[in-house]
This record gives structure tokens, C-alpha cells and sequence, in this order.
RNA sequence: GUCCCCAUCGUCUAGAGGCCUAGGACACCGGGUUUUCAUCCCGGCAACAGGGGUUCGACUCCCCUUGGGGAUGCCA
């Protein structure tokens, strides 16, 4: 038995809290039955996925104590797994070619233009905006002669127009959807590349994967994967899809309103333990009740079938809560001492500071104060601090707010970045940099004097940094929804 | 729009037809212990979305409505 999941690199690179809940109950599912976890990169987009994004993942995970299997090395040189190695070799291509030849996929030459007003007319009508097929009865001369004269072309799954088919979940039961609501997938894209479907389909099978645990929002895809499977004449794995991790307002979790990054809870000083224990009491719950068990307790007393559907909300409250139990109850002074040490006060954390605070302290006891807000989780902020005879306390807002959205769309968290971001900001606010710095300082520090700004954001890194600003932000009264929906028109004309 | 998933206190959840006057936990509000604060203890507030069935009996099973979420890409 090997069960996988997918980590999916975001453009940052932080790994997603979400990621680490998949992992989770994938880890326990397999070792409660005795099989494999395989855990998998699963994009074939270079850019996202580097090296290094990976590699930061991996260290989240790590750092979470969940350990994977290497399961089989199917042609790149990265355990656990790497796509794009093989995407460099045709090994989809020639999977795609496959199903071409034995009629369950064809070529088609449709230009994104033509697919944008068909879908246009068919939405204007009502119907479900799904490729017209156009392609598919083309001859066969006349489709080699337009790819020999270089005419960019995907390949595209034939569905069947009939009947539905029936998605096996081993939490939901049976799932039935129409083929009429499944669209005929690109596999591979006109570059190459294999899309998503494809990719997984085939990985899947050369692992040797036989259970899948994903996010609910793959539901609607599993038929393309499942007739993918029976025209390969391979095995279908069984499915099971997780629920969702919400926003407090019920929405899909996102950094947009929550820190969603595990270096975020990690920075902010949870234990590993006690957030990997929260996961799991998200969802699932242990027979006996107890809400405080370490992995290997929940591993033990795994079983699918406690796994609630509904989808929960991320309570950072009752994580802290959870957290002082793990700290009051299971650590000895030593190991909290161990602990700390670890956390704030190594030497890699500390030389990456103090050039940020050598110059502005002559003794060592000025240093606390000076630093404390690089230490801090959410530091203490007044609404009198971010005061200004020059600009108004809407500005602020308004600044704070432009703020969280411009890092959010952030790729190389780093100090120069950052630094040519608020210039922007200013040039684009026609504004003077240092009036716009101003509540930036505060709301990251609580104090209107500070090290230098851009590094400090980077040793914050980005999920602490934009939890501040919003912090700043609710501390000078927030924005009414009015206005921000008028914001972020402005924001998205002008930006 | 269409399709899919889901539905117990504000939040996380227990509940496999009678054990339910619906249990626990977070948050919140009281009280106690403590030189302060925190911890800890004790107490309180608070939910089966609505309507139809099935059944001797529905939180539990079925249907409809409503609500929430997701999917509808040469993203994953």
C-alpha cells in the first residue's frame, strides 16, 4: 500500500498550512495500515518549482516531524520526487502520443482566442462552457500535415457524451457525475509540457500508488483521471478527499486573510507538536475525546472514519490555547530552556540581527528593547503611535492596506525587493517614501524608531509581516467594506 | 448559469434510530485559589438551518428548500 499526497510549491515558496494537514492524515492512514507515504512535488511549472522552493517545503514538513518514504526514484535525480526532470525526457509526451494512436485522444489546434469566444457565446447562452470538439474529427493526413507545417497543437482527452460516471471516495461513498459535465482536457499543452491530469495520472502508476488523499476541490476532476486510468488499462487508486481549511469567514484558507504558512507558526513560537496536533483535531477527533495527542497517538488510534466532512475553520485561538498545554504539561524546565535557545537565540538567528542593531547600541543591555519586535509575535501597537500631522488617519489605512496587498504578490521576499516595492508605492501614491514608511514602522515594531525597515522585514518574513500590517490596520479603525471594495478597484486599475 | 461536496453552540467537535433534558473543548461572562498577573479549580451563556416523509420512536435514514464551500483553464 502506498499512499500520496501532493505538495504543491507556491510562488514563495512557503509552504501552506494546508499542505502539512494533506500530509498529515496521509501519514497516518498509511501507518495505521502499515504502507508507504510518498509525498510528491506535483508542478511542472520550473518557475514554481525549484529547488529551493522544495527544499523549503520539505524543511516545514520536517520541522512538523512528518517524515516521508522515498518511494520509487522515476527518472529525476530528487527524492522524493521531482516532475520536471522528466517532463525534459517525453515520458508524457509519449504517454499522450498513446492515447492518440489508440483513438482515446487527438489533436487539436484551436487557438486560445477561439476558445475564449466560444466559451463567451456558450456562457451567453446558458450552457456549460466546455470545448466544442471542433478538432476531433479531423482526418488524420490532414492533422500530420498542419503539425509537420509547425502548427502549434495540444492533445486533448475524448469523454464519452453519455452516461455518468461514478466516483468512488472512501469517505463520501459513491459520487455520480454526467460525462455531459466533464470537458474534453488538455493533456498536453502546445509547449510540451503535460498538464496537471496527465502528469498524475502517470505518476501515480509508475509509484505504484494505491491510495490518493487530496483537497475536496479535486472531487470534480476525478473522472478525467479515472477514464485516464481505463484507457491507460491501469488501476484506478482509491480516493479519499480531505475537507477544506477555511478562513474565519468561511472561505478557502488563503494568506490573503490569515497567515497560512508554517515558518509563520513557527516564527511566531508554536511547537511543532502543538500545531500538528491541532491539525489533527481538525477533522478528526480521538475516540477517547482527548484533543491534546502527540502523532504517534494519533497514528495509533487512526481510522478514517472519524474524519468529519464538514469543512473547518482555522482557529489561531484555540492553537495558542493547545500550544500552553503542550508547553505546561510536557516540557521541563531544561527542555524549555533547550527550546527557546533553539528558537530565537541561535547564532544563525542572531548574526542575521545584529548587523540590524550593532551600531545603534553601545552596551549590551540596550539591545532587548531594541530588538524585542524581531522576537515579538504581535507587538503592542496604539493607534496614537501611527498619529501624523501630515497625513490623515484614512491615508494610513490606506497605505497599510496597499501595503498587504502589493506583499502578497511579493515573489523574492528579500530587503532590496522590498525596497524597490514602497518606492513604488510612494511614487504611484505620489507620495514622499518616508511618509508612507512611517506607519509601516509602526505597525511592524509598535515604535516610530527601529532598525532598518527592508531588513527587518526580511528577517520577518512575509507572513509575519503582513499579520502586523493587518494588526496596524484593525489598530487604526480598518477600512469600511465600502471603501475597500472602492480600494481595491482603484488598486487593481492603477497597480 | 451548470455540476459537485458539505451542514450540531460564535469556533473545533462527540453523536452509527431509543443511552440526548444533545456531551466535551476554545472564546466569552461570573466565582474561588494565588502578595499582582498567569496557571489551576468551580459555575454560567450558547447549537441539532427550515419543511416534509420513513418509523412505535429521529441529531441520527430519505426527499425538497435554504445556507456555506468547491469546480467549471494550454493553473495546480
Amino acid at each position: 500500500m502506498k499512499v500520496r499526497t501532493r505538495v504543491a510549491p507556491s510562488p514563495t515558496g512557503d509552504p501552506h498550512v494546508g499542505t502539512a494537514y494533506m500530509a498529515l492524515f496521509c501519514l497516518c492512514f498509511a501507518r495505521q495500515h502499515g504502507g508507504e507515504f510518498i509525498l510528491r512535488i506535483e508542478d511542472t511549472d520550473a518557475a514554481r518549482s525549484t529547488t529551493e522552493s522544495e527544499e523549503k517545503i520539505f524543511e516545514s514538513l520536517r520541522w512538523l516531524g512528518l517524515q516521508w518514504d522515498e518511494g520509487p526514484d522515476v527518472g529525476g535525480p530528487f527524492a522524493p520526487y521531482r516532475q520536471s526532470e522528466r517532463v525534459a525526457q517525453g515520458l508524457y509526451r509519449r504517454y499522450a502520443d498513446q492515447l492518440v494512436d489508440d483513438g482515446h485522444a487527438f489533436h487539436c489546434f484551436c487557438t486560445p482566442e477561439r476558445l475564449d469566444e466560444m466559451r463567451a457565446e456558450l456562457s451567453a447562452k446558458g450552457e456549460s462552457a466546455q470545448y466544442d470538439g471542433l478538432c476531433i474529427s479531423l482526418g488524420s493526413d490532414d492533422v500530420q500535415q498542419r503539425i509537420s507545417s509547425g502548427e502549434a497543437n495540444v492533445i486533448r482527452m475524448k469523454v464519452p457524451k453519455q452516461g455518468t460516471c461514478t466516483v468512488k471516495d472512501k469517505l463520501r461513498g459513491d459520487i455520480e457525475i454526467q460525462w455531459s459535465q466533464v470537458d474534453m482536457q488538455v493533456l498536453l499543452k502546445s509547449d510540451g509540457n503535460p498538464t496537471y491530469h496527465l502528469a498524475v495520472v502517470v505518476d501515480d502508476h509508475l509509484m505504484e500508488i494505491t491510495h490518493i488523499i487530496r483537497g475536496e476541490e479535486w472531487i470534480n476532476s476525478a473522472p478525467k483521471h479515472i477514464l485516464l486510468h481505463e484507457y491507460f488499462g491501469w488501476d484506478m487508486p482509491e480516493l479519499i478527499h480531505m475537507p477544506l481549511l477555511r478562513n474565519p469567514d468561511k472561505s478557502k484558507l488563503s494568506k490573503r486573510k490569515n497567515p497560512t504558512s508554517i515558518i509563520f507558526y513557527e516564527r511566531m513560537g508554536f511547537f511543532p507538536e502543538a500545531v500538528l496536533n491541532y491539525l489533527g483535531m481538525l477533522g478528526w477527533s480521538m475516540p477517547n475525546g482527548e484533543e491534546k495527542f502527540s502523532l504517534q497517538q494519533m497514528i495509533d488510534d487512526f481510522d478514517i472514519n472519524r474524519i468529519s466532512l464538514g469543512a473547518p475553520v482555522f482557529d489561531i485561538d484555540k492553537l495558542k490555547w493547545l500550544n500552553g498545554r503542550w508547553l505546561r504539561e510536557e516540557m521541563s524546565d531544561e527542555e524549555f530552556a533547550d527550546r527557546l535557545t533553539h528558537w530565537a537565540y541561535n547564532r544563525d538567528n542572531l548574526l542575521r540581527i545584529i548587523p540590524l542593531i550593532k551600531e545603534r547600541v553601545d552596551v549590551f543591555s540596550e539591545l532587548a528593547p531594541k530588538v524585542s519586535f524581531l522576537v515579538e509575535g504581535m507587538p503592542e501597537v496604539y493607534s496614537e503611535s501611527f498619529e501624523s500631522k501630515k497625513v490623515s488617519v484614512e491615508d494610513i489605512a490606506r497605505i497599510l492596506q496597499l501595503a498587504i496587498w502589493e506583499t502578497e504578490g511579493l515573489g523574492q521576499w528579500d530587503s532590496d525587493n522590498l525596497s524597490r516595492l514602497f518606492n513604488n508605492l510612494a511614487e504611484k501614491l505620489d507620495m514622499k517614501i518616508r511618509d508612507v514608511l512611517a506607519p509601516i514602522f509602526v505597525a511592524l515594531s509598535g515604535k516610530s524608531v527601529a532598525p532598518p525597515l527592508f531588513d527587518s522585514m526580511e528577517v520577518l518574513g512575509p507572513d509575519m509581516t503582513r499579520a502586523r500590517l493587518r494588526h496596524g490596520l484593525n489598530t487604526v479603525g480598518g477600512i469600511s467594506k465600502k471603501k475597500l471594495k472602492k480600494l481595491e478597484k482603484e488598486y487593481q486599475r492603477n497597480f
